[in-house]
DNA sequence: GTTCGTGCAAATCTTTTGCAGTTTC
DNA sequence: GAAACTGCAAAAGATTTGCACGAAC
């Protein structure tokens, strides 16, 4: 374990550190949706010294390099996405939690006003297990 | 003028204020992308009273209603839209100018995780005029 | 007259930055 | 060994909150 983070990192021209490799393993084994605190706590666990400040360095270098994406804002926190592939989200207003939709596949409409690098395509609404707890009612 | 205002306030249920009326006035009047300093400094032009915090309320009640919507964060900055139709948006990643998609028609997909509410679609890039300006060189 | 909104200042919270010491290549 | 990274603490910056006063119904 580890050694596909390093890799990873190389393939990025990413200098191999004991934090970026420890970041990166938990992003790959476990894929999904984090806030940077949410990182930093996991990682954290395994290595004690850990630093917030360069846990949002890290991130940061890894989004810029497209190893992960930002997913959005939620209170003002960053989430992030270790699943790069061309997929969109569904966010759930209720327990905001965040699905996944690999099935989307508009993407590819012609854009005139100037050279497309990336779509991000959110969806917003309530989930179905929070539609069932009705934990919705009430809210608009 | 401000007519428009009180009765779109009224519409909605939200009490005709001097601040209320004068922020939106400004975005009925002027349509497009806002930060909140942005609403806070135009208006203030007009009402030297005015203070941010207050705007930071008003846009939140407005936003809450959908009389305007948040298009994105830039900067960690939010980034208001008065136009409340359904569109889609081009960032420019050099010029950071926030351009209207009026034609895209994608939204009515079968989302099963859920019942949705509203949607975002925003487009990442390089815009024509940062394209031919060559600003964008050296950029990922 | 009561409720709600406003201005003001301070607090909060996420993210960024400066710096000295340490690690990587 | 040089350059880049880390931990730490402090700073920065957007947004929120508490409160006393003033405006709207």
């Amino acid at each position: 374990m580890g050694n596909r983070a390093i890799e990873v990192l190389k393939e990025n021209g990413i200098k191999t550190t004991h934090n970026r490799i420890l970041i990166l393993s938990f992003l790959l084994k476990n894929v999904g949706h984090y806030s940077t605190k949410d990182i930093y706590n996991n990682v954290k666990k395994k290595y004690m010294n850990l630093n917030l400040a360069s846990v949002y360095n890290t991130l940061t270098i890894f989004a810029e390099k497209g190893i992960i994406k930002l997913v959005t804002k939620i209170n003002n926190m960053a989430i992030w996405d270790s699943n790069t592939s061309a997929h969109a989200h569904f966010v759930c207003r209720v327990c905001q939690k965040i699905y996944d939709l690999q099935d989307i596949s508009y993407l590819d409409i012609d854009i005139k006003v100037g050279k497309v690098q990336s779509i991000k395509v959110t969806y917003f609404g309530i989930c179905n297990n929070c539609l069932k707890r009705g934990k919705a009612s009430g809210s608009n």
